[in-house]
DNA sequence: GGTGTATAGTAACACTATAACAAAATATGC
DNA sequence: GCATATTTTGTTATAGTGTTACTATACACC
């Protein structure tokens, strides 16, 4: 058995799901999910991947609406802190949460032929870095994991060895 | 006792001692270290913490020297690749390897508060890491892991109450 | 309805990094 | 030494990422 925690709601292979839940989750909460914070999760959920915040700009613009870089990063540093959405500093991207309900710390692998990029959450690491905090006596606010490398599709696929195109 | 590695030679702390070790490296390897490359890392050195690349290329100016930014992030370039500074992805900074001669996954403390960095080496991470990454079939290349947080200095003070000004 | 707060719009700007090509410095083979 | 290939650096322009400051609007609360 693996030591990754399991999803049985992978939200993000479903936008619409996701959108539902997330419409849910913030009414309940009390807390405000305006049109453009909902167009601007839904255009990350349909992404499908990591995207960037001035492409997430440039779909809004396709919908006919003016938009300027300062709206779209409001608005995910308001889904970020609302832990739906994650921030991949190593490629300046942003992805839906897999999880958003459950709050968890994340490590990401991150594929640099392909581009595709999986959120894990592996207690093992938590421990690792958790322990390793307070061997310093450092307060842990934020613990990032992003391991650079080759997906197993890629490695499969020997892709890696012809140029590591990214689609 | 501490699980993480513990160095005798602490060249960060020594510029002085880590420019000229880094002079005996550089010979014996081979590898051309020009005085532009050496300036920069003076520089990175110097520092005493982490430093962006613009910052360097300010330096480099007060020192007479015109240059264009491409020319930093070029030497900046060569020296990750040659393992004697790290760049942290989070604060797009760049800081000296207190371990050049010692091939080495790292990860980083960083302050939220003070600003300051510091890197540790922590088997046990490395470990969590290998064991996660092959888990998925992923083969890792770089594993990045960035620690947000306060430090103990911080946090003893008290100072990320009053405001946790960056110096 | 009036008032305060949160959200979004507008415009300008700061910071980070790279591309393309030319020149200079260095290494290599003769 | 000298010609040649390679590496490094310079020059100029541009792409990509993120923020500041201020205004306007929408919403919550009384
Ligand atoms: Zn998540
Ligand atoms: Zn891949
Ligand atoms: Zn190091
Ligand atoms: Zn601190």
């Amino acid at each position: 058995m693996s030591v990754f925690a399991h999803h049985t709601h992978d939200y993000a292979s479903d936008p619409d799901a996701a959108l539902e839940a997330a419409d849910q989750h913030f009414l309940k909460a009390g807390v405000r999910f305006t049109p453009l914070r909902r167009r601007v999760f839904e255009i990350i959920l349909r992404a499908g991947k990591p995207i960037g915040a001035y492409d997430i700009l440039e779909r809004l613009r396709d919908h006919g609406k003016i938009a300027a870089p300062i709206s779209v990063y409001r608005v995910l540093d308001f889904l970020i802190e609302q832990r739906f959405v994650h921030r991949l500093a190593t490629i300046n991207a942003y992805m839906a949460c897999v999880t958003p309900e459950d709050p968890h710390a994340a490590q990401f692998l991150i594929c640099q032929c392909c581009g595709s990029v999986t959120e894990i959450s592996d207690p093992v690491m938590d421990k690792a870095i958790a322990d390793g905090a307070k061997t310093a006596n450092f307060q842990v606010s934020y613990p990032l994991v992003e391991i650079m490398g080759i997906c197993a599709d890629c490695s499969k696929a020997g892709k890696q060895a012809k140029g590591c195109k990214k689609s």
